[in-house]
DNA sequence: CGATATTCATAACCAAAGACTATCAATCAA
DNA sequence: TTGATTGATAGTCTTTGGTTATGAATATCG
C-alpha cells in the first residue's frame, strides 16, 4: 500500500466537511470506501488523523498539522496538471518559427496576427534565416517549425507543401507593359537586379537562365528583396522575384509580368523535425499555416 | 482515470534514466507496466511528454517543463509523510503536561530529563496548576496529559495510577527524633505549618485531623511547599507533607517521620482526555511516566 | 549491406486493490 | 427509552494495474 492522491483528497474532504458522510458525497463515493481510505492512510503513516465517534469527527493534533500540507500538495498538483492541459489546449505555449527573409516579411506577419487572435496565450518567436540554417535550426530543436523552400529529402525533416510561388518579372513602371507573359530570352540582355548567391531565390533565377545555356549576369547584386524592388523602381534594371514579393511592390512604381518559357516556381513548405513531437502550440500554428495557405495566401500566388 | 503519485514517479524515473527499461528496473516493475503508466499520464493531460523511438527516449518541451514540477511534488509529499511518521515514531512532537506544583518541582524535572534523553526531538511544555485546573486543561486539550491527585470519576477523563504518596511529618532537626511513627494526636497541639485551602494537599491534612474530630488550626498558612519546609527548618512549627516533598527537605535541617493512626496517602495519577486520541509523543511520555513511576519514583515513596 | 540484438509497444491474461450494498454499533435528540 | 443518524465492518464484485509473451523498429557489428 502506497500513499496516493486519492488518500490526500479523502483526508482533505473529511477534514473540511467534518463528517465522513458529507465528505463521501462530495467525493462521489460511498461512505465505507472513504472510511477505508482514511483507515489505510492512518495505518500507513502510523498516526491517528481524526478522532471520531459516530456523532463527531475532528482532527487530531497530527491531522491539524497535516491538513495545510495536504491542501498545498493537492493545489500544486492541480496547478502542474493545469499547466500541461493549458499547453494541450493552446491556452499557453511557445512556437519558434524559422522562416526565409522574404516570407518572414510578407507572409508571417499576417499569419502570426491571425493566429494570435485565436490563441492569445501563445507566444511566437520569428527567426529569419537562410534555407540551410532553417533546416539546421529545426533539426536541432532551436526552431519548432520552418517555412521556406527546401530540398526534397532532408533526413530528420518532415515537409508539407503550403503553396506554389511562381517567379515573376518585376519591371519599372514606364510605358504600359504588354499583358502577355515575358520570356527569359527577352530579359537576357536587360540589366538584371539579382539577389546574392546566398539567397535561395537566386538559385531559381539561375535555373531560368540555365535554360538559355548561360548563368545570370546581374548588373546589381543585393541581399534583400526590398532593395531589389527599390532598384527596379528607380529604373536601374529588372528583377525576377517570386509572387510572394508582390506585397513589397504594391505601392511602388513597379509592374509585375508573368515570366514563361519556362515558368519557374518554388514550393513554399512547412517543415518540422520528424523525430520530435511538435508542441501542441507548434501543431496549432502549423495547422493554421496550412489552412491559411490553402486559402488566402494560396490564392494570391 | 485520475493522475496518481504512481504516474509522477513513473514520469520522473523515465525522465531521469532516459530509458523505459532502466526506469522500470529502478521502480521494480515490468517495462510494459511502466509504458502503460506513461501512456495514461500523457493521455490524461493531453500532451506528449516523451519522444521515443525504440532506441532513444527524450523529453519533449512540455516534459522538460513538467519534470521539475513533478520532482517538487514528489519531494513535498515525501516530506509531509515523513513529518507524520516522525510524529509516529517519536522523533518529533510536543507534549503539554499539566501538573500539580509540588510534583512539577520534585518529580517532573527528572521525568522530563530522562524522557528527552530518549526522545531528543520532542518538546515538552510543563504547566503547573491546581488539580481542578489540570482537569480542565486536559479536557479542553490545552494539556495533553495531567499529573496529580484526582477525584475518581471525572467525565471525559481517563486516569491511571502512577504511585501512592504517603503523608509524612516534617519536624525541625533539633534533638534526635524517635524512630517510631508519629500520630495525628501527638501533633494536635504543635504549631502547624499548613498549605492554603486552595492546595489539594491541605485537604489531605484536614482528613487526618478529621479523625481527631476537629479541623486543622494552622499557625502558618503558605502557598508553596518550599516555604512550608523553610518555616519548619526555622523551627517555627511542624508540617504534614507528602513523601514526594522529601526531595525539598533533603539538604535542609528538617527531619521526616512517618505519620500514623491513621496513615493518610494520596494516589498520584496520570490523566488524559478520554475522547481524544493522545498524540504519539503524549503516548510515549505517558508510557515513560508509568514505567518510571513503578520503578524509581515508586520506590521512593 | 544483411544479421543480430536491444528497446519500446501491444495483446492476453490474471491478481489484487478498491468500491458498492447490506448491516451493525454507538450516540444524540425527542 | 426509542428512533434516527453516522461511522465501522463484512461480503461480493468490478476495475485497475501488473506480468508474461510477442511484435515492430532501430542501432550495431560482421
Amino acid at each position: 500500500m502506497n500513499i496516493d492522491i486519492r488518500h490526500l483528497r479523502a483526508f482533505q474532504a473529511v477534514a473540511e466537511t467534518g463528517a465522513f458522510r458529507r465528505a463521501a458525497e462530495r467525493l462521489r463515493m460511498s461512505q465505507p470506501a472513504l472510511s477505508a481510505q482514511i483507515r489505510d492512510l492512518e495505518r500507513e503513516v502510523g498516526v491517528v488523523l481524526f478522532d471520531r465517534t459516530t456523532r463527531r469527527v475532528e482532527l487530531t493534533g497530527a491531522g491539524r498539522e497535516f491538513l495545510p500540507q495536504a491542501a498545498k500538495l493537492l493545489g500544486d498538483l492541480e496547478a502542474a496538471l493545469r499547466g500541461l492541459t493549458d499547453l494541450a489546449q493552446h491556452r499557453r505555449g511557445h512556437v519558434a518559427v524559422a522562416c526565409a527573409p522574404l516570407l518572414a516579411s510578407v507572409m508571417l506577419p499576417e499569419l502570426i496576427a491571425t493566429f494570435l487572435a485565436a490563441h492569445p496565450g501563445i507566444r511566437i518567436s520569428l527567426i529569419d534565416a537562410r534555407t540551410d540554417q532553417i533546416v539546421d535550426k529545426v533539426r536541432s530543436g532551436e526552431a519548432d517549425l520552418g517555412i521556406g523552400t527546401f530540398a526534397d529529402a532532408e533526413p530528420g525533416i518532415a515537409r508539407t507543401r503550403l503553396f506554389r510561388d511562381e517567379l515573376l518579372l518585376f519591371v519599372p513602371r514606364r510605358a504600359p507593359a504588354p499583358r502577355r507573359a515575358a520570356t527569359w530570352a527577352e530579359i537576357a540582355d536587360e540589366p538584371l537586379v539579382a539577389l546574392t548567391r546566398e539567397s535561395g531565390l537566386r538559385a531559381l533565377v539561375e535555373m531560368g537562365f540555365g535554360t538559355l545555356g548561360r548563368p545570370a549576369r546581374p548588373a546589381y547584386e543585393v541581399a534583400q528583396v526590398t532593395t531589389a524592388v527599390a532598384l527596379v523602381e528607380a529604373g536601374l534594371g529588372v528583377a525576377v522575384l517570386p509572387a510572394a514579393a508582390r506585397a513589397i511592390a504594391h505601392d511602388r512604381r513597379v509592374t509585375l509580368r508573368a515570366l514563361g518559357q519556362p515558368r519557374v516556381a518554388r514550393d513554399v513548405s512547412l517543415i518540422v523535425a520528424s523525430g520530435r513531437s511538435p508542441t501542441p502550440a507548434a501543431q496549432a500554428f502549423a495547422a493554421h499555416a496550412r489552412v491559411r495557405a490553402s486559402g488566402a495566401l494560396g490564392r494570391r500566388t
